[in-house]
DNA sequence: TTAACTGCAAACATTTTGCAACCGT
DNA sequence: ACGGTTGCAAAATGTTTGCAGTTAA
């Protein structure tokens, strides 16, 4: 009856303990489509389980990151934002102009960042990649 | 007599009220290769002036920023980090291991964006690269 | 002179942690 | 039953701010 989240499914192939703040944490998580803060988890989580504590949200969303389940993203702002990871990468290009988001993927890029760090004597294990561009057709008509 | 750091010559220009505690911290910023964090940038001004408070960094570095004199990074490990604005743009790679950051421009992942913002309709106006490396050697032993 | 700046300490925001109680397996 | 997990509150960070005294222009 209980639907199990895909993060749910998871973390019980990993056997983790599920216990019920777990279940809840990993349901708000696979359902949510934007990038929320510790903060705006545990409130979605609240709406279910209202007396889950901050403290198991931060502690939750700290082993999913480092099992791979979910990506921590800083964009700024002051908190942590989270993301359910998935094996499909992309960057983002950025519409100053109207705040529209556009996932890319270059893997020519991605090869040449690996090789830049390379020559430097490290081995890329993440990048963060963000563009920001204006409309051509804006372009034309000055600036 | 007291030499002045070419920070301080653009807040000058620019008719700021010069201090001596902004004297001394736009000094340490202009003398930095490196990309300091607030502490890192009391400590070396508290060795010019002992008597300067951290609040006055923080307040200044701010001020700075805003003036567009300072750049801000936010490479995580906590704190924010700061650099001298200059025209030549480059990228960083930072070496999670240490808290090193490496400075690199590589003209073909800057052609490439500015391609992959075309393909979408845009002008590339900016964009921020950073990647993020483990030493290769530290590798070898382990995981 | 006086509006802006500084030092101090307290306030804030985010995240982590010690510990006793609790719960999944 | 046992060891991992939770809730709570306190601590740890990094940063901002209120206020009274100081200083550059």
């Amino acid at each position: 009856m209980t639907a199990v989240s895909s993060i749910e499914k998871i973390c019980i192939n990993r056997g983790m303990k599920m216990t019920g703040q777990r279940r809840v944490i990993a349901q708000v998580l696979s359902d949510s489509d934007d990038h929320p803060n510790v903060d705006e988890v545990y409130s979605r989580a609240s709406g279910i389980d209202p007396k889950i504590s901050i403290a198991t949200v931060y502690r939750t969303v700290r082993l999913f990151e480092e099992a791979g389940i979910l990506e921590k993203h800083d964009f700024g702002g002051g908190s942590a934002r989270y993301e359910e990871a998935t094996d499909d990468h992309h960057d983002h290009l950025i519409n100053v102009k109207n705040g529209d988001v556009i996932e890319f993927h270059n893997e020519q890029i991605e090869s040449l960042q690996r090789k830049i760090a390379e020559q430097k004597g490290l081995r890329l294990i993440g990048h963060r990649l963000e563009l920001y561009g204006v409309p051509i057709d804006d372009d034309e008509k000055g600036q």
